[in-house]
Parts: structure tokens; C-alpha cells; sequence
DNA sequence: CTCCAGGAGTATC
DNA sequence: GATACTCATGGA
């Protein structure tokens, strides 16, 4: 197997950008990971500045793999401008975890499939959903399954959308295929205009599109409010403060500003690995 | 057995 | 705009 190389010349943590909960298209492979994205089929591996890959099925090459993991952002700039001391100490502990570029469709099926869910099962209904109703792709590795795409997904009834395990969340799987955003011209919309699309599809609420801003449309300003953040900041950032997730999001975005979506993610892990 | 989980839709006030 | 109830399934 011959690996490619990509240099880093920012810091980077595959195993926490990996294992953040933002993507779920991944396992461990020896050294490293293997991971699934669109078409795409690869292994990555991670050692000090240097970041290696082989594309076992689809055509990676460097600069998707810097794209994907979001390699070009400059996470000491961003961090440098928080001055909450609490933030400054869970960066130092995860310094290099990044926000991955998912793709925009793949990132929806998920975090629809998400809600009131937890990640292990998340996890798994998502490949149910890839390996039922998903084009088959044969690699020297074996089968993998690509997630359907909407075309795809419009054909499984709601009866078979039930029988994989997704629950309620059936219906809006099923709504989606039929109603499926333009995702393209959601990454140049601002914020408040891509967000209002998102909302438009039923089962797309709050905390939804916003994961779906952030870890696939490039809206780093976004910030998802679940269960695990909101504990985070009443504990952590705004000590005692109460309110709706839609108030502690919009009061997170005015604190945080443009890269908010940034901190959002290392106050997750750390409090989905701590709390 | 009951309770709740990376929420969101709907009804009701 | 706030609150209560509901939606499926699975794990604790």
C-alpha cells in the first residue's frame, strides 16, 4: 500500500476530529482510520506534521483531503481572540481537533437520524440506511455501501424506512428524499438566509441546521445547541444561566462570534469526554 | 418495569 | 414565546 503525504504545517488531531461526534463515517484501521465520504473510500493515518492516506475506492488527492478535514484553518488565530480562561484550557488539551467538511446531504441523513438518539446507535443506523438502499461499491478491501442519495432514498417506502431502526425520524427521512434543500446555494447564502432554508424541511429544527451549517457548509459561526452543550455552558461559560437552547445559541454566536462553530466543538468533546 | 436519549412538530394558552 | 404532549427504538 503506498501512502500519500500531507504536510501540516497547523496543529492537527485526527483522533479527536475523528471521534468529536461531528462524522460518523469512520472506524478504526490499524494505525489509523478508514474512512467514507461521498464516493470516497480511504485510509488516513497521523504522525506529528505529517498526514497520510491511501484511497482504496474514489479518487482522494491532497487537496480534498485538506479540504475535508479542514486543514487550512488557522486554529491558533482562532482560539487566540477567546479569552475565557475555562476555553483556553480545553483547547490546550485538544489542540488540532478540526471541523471536517462533510458533504452537505450526508451530513442532513445524519444528524436528522441524530435527534434524541445517541452516537453508537447514530452510527449504526446510518449504515443500515448506506448498506440497504445505497449503491454497492466493491473494493480490494471488500463491499462498502455509499449512503443513497435523495433520487436513491425517494424510492424506500415509509414502511422500509421504519424497519431499519431509525425510529420517528422515519418521516423525515421520507419528507427529505421529497424536499431535499439546494445545498449548493446554501454555502454562499449568509447564515440567517441558509438557515432559514434548512428550517423549511420538516424535521430540520434549530440545533439541526445548525450542525448541518457547520460541519458541511462551511457557516463557522454556527452553533448547535443540544443536551450536552447546553450542560456545558450553564456549567462552564454562562455559570447559571438559564434559558431555551434557541437563547443559549444565539447568546453563545454573540459571545463567540464568527468562529463560534469552533468553540462549539471543543466544548463537546470535552464535555461529552469529562461531564 | 420505568426512564431517557446530540430534537422537532403540534396544540394550546 | 412558553409549556406539554407525542413520536419509535434501544439501552440502562
Amino acid at each position: 500500500m503506498n501512502l500519500s503525504s500531507v504536510i501540516l504545517q497547523n496543529p492537527f488531531d485526527l483522533d479527536a476530529t475523528v471521534s468529536s461526534g461531528q462524522f460518523f463515517r469512520w472506524r478504526i484501521q490499524g494505525e489509523g482510520y478508514l474512512i467514507q465520504h461521498r464516493e470516497n473510500f480511504f485510509y488516513v493515518e497521523h504522525h506529528n506534521d505529517i498526514l497520510k492516506y491511501h484511497t482504496i475506492s474514489g479518487n482522494m488527492n491532497d487537496a480534498e483531503i485538506r479540504r475535508f478535514f479542514g486543514l487550512d484553518d488557522n486554529l491558533d488565530a482562532i482560539f487566540q481572540r477567546w479569552d475565557s480562561p475555562f476555553l483556553q484550557s480545553v483547547y490546550r488539551k485538544y489542540r488540532g481537533l478540526r471541523l471536517i467538511r462533510q458533504d452537505p446531504w450526508e451530513c442532513t441523513v445524519s444528524f436528522i437520524c441524530s435527534m434524541a438518539s445517541n452516537i453508537p446507535r447514530i452510527t449504526r443506523n446510518i449504515h443500515t440506511l448506506a448498506k440497504r438502499f445505497g449503491t454497492v461499491i466493491q473494493t480490494p478491501n471488500g463491499k462498502i455501501f455509499r449512503l443513497p442519495t435523495p433520487t436513491q432514498l425517494a424510492r424506500v417506502s415509509l414502511a422500509n424506512l421504519y424497519d431499519t431502526g431509525v425510529g420517528f425520524r422515519a418521516k423525515y427521512l421520507y419528507g427529505l428524499a421529497r424536499n431535499t434543500p439546494d445545498f449548493g446555494s446554501l454555502q454562499s447564502m449568509d447564515y440567517s438566509e441558509a438557515k432559514t432554508v434548512l428550517l423549511s424541511v420538516k424535521g430540520i429544527g434549530e440545533k439541526v441546521a445548525d450542525c448541518i451549517l457547520l460541519f458541511s457548509l462551511n457557516h463557522l459561526g454556527a452553533f448547535p445547541v443540544d443536551t450536552w452543550i447546553k450542560k456545558a455552558l450553564q456549567t462552564w461559560i454562562f455559570p447559571g444561566k438559564t434559558g431555551s437552547p434557541a437563547q443559549l445559541a444565539t447568546e453563545a454566536r454573540n459571545y463567540f462570534g464568527e468562529n463560534a462553530g469552533y468553540a462549539q466543538q471543543y466544548l463537546f468533546h470535552h464535555a461529552r469526554t469529562t461531564l
